[in-house]
DNA sequence: TTATAATAAATGGTCTGACCATTCCGAAAA
DNA sequence: TTTTCGGAATGGTCAGACCATTTATTATAA
């Protein structure tokens, strides 16, 4: 731990100190878990004051790179790198109106098509056992009626988001699940489903997973595709809804 | 249950003083170019101290919110809020991820097909003009032979990127944009280009153009993707050659 | 002996006040 | 008029102190 951080320096150091620490996390010298020196010591490894340290640490923290916790036995510890500060993100650019609704339901059909599609040929046995369990959640929701639209909509992104784990792609792994975290927050405010919606989008599912069944990996894509633009039409209806 | 609560930590200030001025950022208080008091007047302002404050300031500034300028007549001034954010924290996931290039390859291959099927049908006249012009940039290269090589990739990226500008989605741009950031420095290690291959890449882009002039959305996705599956192929190629 | 309470120690969080570095602007000098 | 220089505003850094939280240890009581 000695030798893993050199003295520091520019015009900005604290920003030296990130580098220095986000590097050591990214080229594997500090693992998840690892834990850092205390403020104390490390400022003096950096040869800096403990309130640079601090500022260079709320950066770290803010990335996502590192946790800090309280106390005694607390301190800042490398944390396994998430979706969650591309999901925050975009979430900023949603909100400062950079980035619409429209956009993001651009995006997603596209992205749940080929997710579907790429699944498709990758599908092992146990995926589908899986599927049938996640459907079944599903049509318990659909069936216990429109007081179980929220669960259904929770059945529904679990479904979603085992196609992408299917692709075995942590790309669209986390991409999905990016969108599917940002989309929720609208549900209410823009979503209008009842039982006649929750039985067709469970009826799509149902189509997505027998055609990746057979085989038919395009059919299965072009299904999604069709169920996901079905799904953003509930939302941008009761937007037209809300403008009158 | 999970999305209606955040954490509640107030024990720390500075992400109470954070909460502050964002808020006041994404309603509008504060808006693209607003100056925020210097420090030693905010600090009075929000009851706190400077350094508290400053931990506060680093977390905005890392969010991309603001941006802190040196000197007199310096400050925290509001930034309009990109999609660089969004562009660095997936740049993040993807080397920490340790995601393959192929993970890389795979999604780009697909992406970039959508977003020509989405550009044809969203290209305008003055586009057509900027992509001839951006098509002889990259004829110029391949005029100049294999030492264009570095040039040449450059132009490529251009159009490419000019496609997802066309498309109108900040999510395709800022995406693009990252992959093209990201493939750049695997370039070197694996990629084999000579005045054949970029030929034969100058060739694929003008047959896209060409089918997007023509308004044949489907057909022009099609010659994007197997376009990037050459290229994919290229690196993959010298990555066995690595290897044996 | 065991359970509980008090205590100590380690660590992050906050505060104060000082000084340094950069930048801009205006006044003085050429 | 142009150049130079100095002062003022502002962010960047520093040192040292104290507070708050958490954990481990020890003392005390049941």
């Amino acid at each position: 731990m000695t030798h893993l951080f050199r003295a520091a320096r520019q015009n900005r150091i604290f920003q030296d100190v990130v580098e220095q620490i986000q590097e050591a996390i990214i080229d594997g010298q500090l693992k998840v878990g690892d834990r850092l020196p205390a403020e104390r010591d490390l400022k003096e490894m950096l040869q800096t004051s403990r309130s640079t340290l601090r500022e260079a640490l709320r950066v770290l923290e803010q990335k996502g790179l590192i946790e800090i916790k309280l106390g005694m036995g607390g301190g800042a510890v490398v944390k396994t790198v998430s979706s969650d500060l591309v999901a925050e993100s975009l979430d900023l650019l949603i909100r400062s109106h950079q980035v619409s609704l429209r956009h993001i339901a651009e995006f997603r059909e596209r992205v749940e098509g080929d997710v579907v599609v790429l699944a498709t040929s990758r599908m092992k046995a146990s995926d589908a056992r899986n599927l049938k369990t996640l459907l079944d959640d599903a049509r318990k929701c659909v069936d216990r009626g429109a007081e179980a639209v929220s669960d259904f909509l929770t059945a529904d992104k679990n479904i979603h988001l085992y196609f992408a784990k299917i692709t075995g792609n942590p790309i669209y792994i986390s991409i999905l699940k990016t969108i599917h975290e940002n989309i929720r927050r609208y549900y209410d405010e823009f979503l209008i489903m009842e039982e006649p919606e929750m039985k067709e989008n469970l009826q799509d599912l149902e189509n997505v997973v027998a055609a990746m069944e057979s085989g038919k990996a395009e059919a299965a894509g072009d299904i999604a595709r069709t169920h996901v633009r079905r799904f953003n039409g509930y939302m941008e209806m009761r937007e037209k809804q809300h403008q009158t």
